[in-house]
DNA sequence: CTGAAAGCGCTAACAG
DNA sequence: CTGTTAGCGCTTTCAG
């Protein structure tokens, strides 16, 4: 095994207390010699001494750890997100450690209850769908956590997500003020209410604008098959409604997909329809130059989220916060 | 605090041996009564006991959690390797924490030095470039680990990486064949190794052909700047050479930005140039449908680096194992 | 069938 | 200025 601080201790023939006193940098302060505390200092380096971190943690009652529960980790978006964390952890000395979930919720309530069992200081979640029991828990256990981009909104805790609708209505807005008439919207049936938000988002900005929604123009694609049922659906769409002028995509995927879609079937898609999506995705620029976008703020979502975790784990009463963060709407 | 096993021991008139036996699921063997057993178990239940993974650990020796250290957890490669690693990790019961260098060689090291004070069970690294060091010492710890997607030729150690050199030459070689007389390299200043097996494949190809090498063909883009510099760069070789016919991406995102760099100068790529790229990345398939491409062998590098590195912790004395595998090469 | 006690490696109050 | 000691929560040997 490693070498330890007894070990230590003993070839240096102090007290265990004495290197622990030093290695923490409370040498000075306990006023050690400097030539003990040199001695230790140097003897530590010599042997490349690491401490045991579980051994440390176990005595301090923290690990300096915090948790990041993502759905899937390949998603450009919470790749970013898990990103912009991390660099957010690091600066306040935190190791964070991301685990994904799969987009199962059976899998995220198994990682939460890992991770608290590891102890780490506090977690991080974008929660799937049927966790709400885990969560309730964490909240009644106080224990330090903190939701993004989702929440539940039967629970008060702390969160941070974007102002889904009110994106989702400027974004309509800017396709009618390109006059579009007739807007096909492209949702899945994941991440129901997020998708529900933008919906009503869609919805509101249709009747402001004193146009009739047609559910017809509402395809929801199943996550499960997307590729297929988008084709299948958008074949449908503009057997029924060969004047669609407009298309909103709620999530970025849905979009390349489309436009894989128009390419396979020959429609000159951006000189043809004006077209609006939320999130972007690498090459979304370039495949569709004019297409209106709602941008995730990932870096104040990372930043805000830490703020508010951090603010919990020292001051694990107070109430919870929560934040909804404004997207970016802007052309691509 | 959240209740240990002590409290339990003392709620039920037990003491911790039998709590903590039966709890590990070694009730019947050491033939408790199964009314005590029932009186446990349903306990626990009841307040929803999590036990302290730090202390169980501290005793066994084992955390049951393997350490990823990837360059970039937004570049969809690593994203992708992860994932699968994930997949295999949790197939064996492990837990797997995921952290990024930001192919930052100190924050690499930190990183190492990090995980193994946590007493990880064993690490997998996708190296950056001088964390050499840190890498012989894990070897001369005999601590378990793995590298992935580059290895240092001159420590022997366990490591999974892919032909480079030999896809390369091979996807040189399906643009011979289509009659390119002219292909010109964009690379890049990063992972130097791989892209120079890279470069190697390319020349050895051409030398095949009989085709001489022209240097001001090879285009070593910055990775720090490497938007502006692919412009640059592109700029000055069509001014020298109009008559460019292929182009070898050696890496995705040069492949996305020449992309993006023809359209802006309305280059008709896909007709004037035959094109092959390492890797691939989303939409490449729409934006270029006949790129040739190597593609990476995520979900087998997953797979094996898990294999190896499980060997490697129960038995740490093996010698080092590694393994070269191929791409598919492929149109895309 | 059950319990006492030592130990994993580190921290920190307390004593000197 | 330095050492003794108890304790963090769990496992496991050994004794009864």
């Amino acid at each position: 095994m490693s070498t330890s601080m007894k070990d230590i201790a003993e070839a240096l023939q102090l007290s265990k207390t004495t290197v622990s006193w030093i290695l923490s940098g409370k040498g000075e302060e306990k006023k050690f010699s400097a030539a003990t505390i040199k001695r230790v200092i140097d003897y530590t380096e010599k042997i490349n001494y690491q401490p045991n971190l579980l051994a440390r943690s176990l005595s301090l009652g923290a690990t300096n750890t915090i948790g990041l529960i993502i759905p899937f980790i390949d998603d450009t978006f919470y790749a970013q997100l898990a990103q912009s964390i991390e660099v957010e952890a690091e600066k306040r000395n935190y190791l964070l450690t991301v685990c994904s979930s799969d987009g199962d919720s059976n899998h995220e309530i198994d990682l939460i209850r890992t991770l608290r069992s590891k102890q780490v200081d506090g977690l991080i979640i974008a929660p799937t769908k049927n966790s709400v029991q885990e969560i309730k828990r964490l909240k009644e256990d106080k224990f330090p956590f903190i939701l993004v981009d989702r929440y539940f909104p039967e629970i008060d805790t702390n969160y941070i997500v974007v102002n889904n609708e009110d994106s989702s209505c400027q974004l309509i807005n800017t396709l009618i003020k390109k006059r579009c008439k007739k807007i096909a919207l492209l949702t899945s049936d994941v991440h129901l209410l997020v998708m529900g938000f933008r919906l009503n988002g869609y919805k509101k900005a249709l009747k402001k604008a004193k146009i009739t929604c047609n559910p017809e123009l509402i395809l929801q694609i199943q996550r499960n098959d997307y590729k297929n049922d988008t084709i299948k659906q958008l074949d449908r769409l503009f057997k029924k409604h060969p004047d669609v002028d407009g298309f909103y995509f709620s999530t970025h995927y849905l979009a390349i997909e489309a436009i894989r879609y128009f390419l396979s079937r020959g429609i000159n898609y951006n000189k043809k329809f004006k077209m609006a999506c939320f999130h972007e995705t690498e090459a979304l620029d370039i495949l569709a130059p004019k297409m209106m976008v709602a941008r995730m703020p990932v870096n104040d979502i990372g930043k805000k989220a830490m703020d508010i975790l951090q603010d919990n784990i020292t001051n694990k009463t107070t109430a919870p916060k929560n934040m909804t963060l404004p997207n970016e709407i802007t052309n691509i």
